[in-house]
DNA sequence: TATGCACCTTGTAGCAGCTACAAGGTCAAG
DNA sequence: CTTGACCTTGTAGCTGCTACAAGGTGCATA
């Protein structure tokens, strides 16, 4: 598989794959003979997942952790338990917060159906409890 | 509420507020006699607001979107409709995602309690289902 | 009264994460 | 043999902050 084909793929702009083998985030791939990159099943998996880490509000540098725990042969399980184990609550605090953005909006698009005037509250479902 | 306790409040910087204001994302803030920026309720609800939208992975653009729905007074019942429908979608697909990372990521960490190897499918979770 | 800290302004510059374009070259299909 | 996708290196722009500097005001406290 070729850049074109990988980004388009992907929804990906092949300088951003490049970019993203120049940071690490993307395993190098090996060239062909004509010196084009080749990629695997394995890249696009990987690509689609960190695209849609980033699209979930993950910085790089999560994401670097994220794929960290993909391949582990090595690790031994506690530092994989603690790496998961504080992603979980972040991502946790993702779903609520945009289940209740969700909610919010559904009521909205309720209310606009019987004609009902409704206030728009979508502020205010997310704006509810400080968060240290 | 001036403009300390306000980034306190919301964990954002004063500077970032500053820039808020100027780029219109928060409503200018009425100064007080000694020129301080003079905060109300509404300003912390937005800027939580706006603060979690982003860590949400909302760009600026969208979130200006989100905060138009707040106030629209005199909006036309059927553009609330519009815009609401189409951000409704992205969010039920955020919380897709993040559920399935969220399960993965457990179902991992069970797997480390009982000492299983289990190779790690976080990956492969996000991984599936080209999106356009 | 003086020190110090939070705030004000304007301006500049840096970092993250891309995105774009330029220059110069290779490769492969029509 | 031209066209277009790819390769390289390099530079520069955009977004969304974040930082720091310079010069000033407000205000509580030693």
């Amino acid at each position: 598989m070729r850049i074109g084909e990988l980004a388009q793929a992907t929804g990906t702009k092949a300088e951003t794959i490049r970019y993203y083998e120049r940071e690490g985030i993307l395993p190098y791939a090996d060239r062909t003979d004509s010196n084009y990159r080749d990629y695997s099943e394995d890249h696009l998996a990987t690509l689609t997942f960190v695209r849609r880490a980033r699209e979930l509000g993950f910085s790089m540098a999560q994401v670097r952790e994220l794929l960290a725990l993909s391949d582990r042969d090595d690790k031994p399980c506690q530092d994989v338990d603690r790496l998961a184990r504080s992603q979980i609550d972040e991502v946790q605090r993702k779903i609520d917060d945009l289940t209740a953005m969700r909610d919010e909006l559904s009521r909205m698009l309720a209310a606009c159906d019987t004609d009902e005037i409704g206030q728009c509250r979508i502020v205010e479902s997310l704006a509810k409890g400080a968060r240290s």
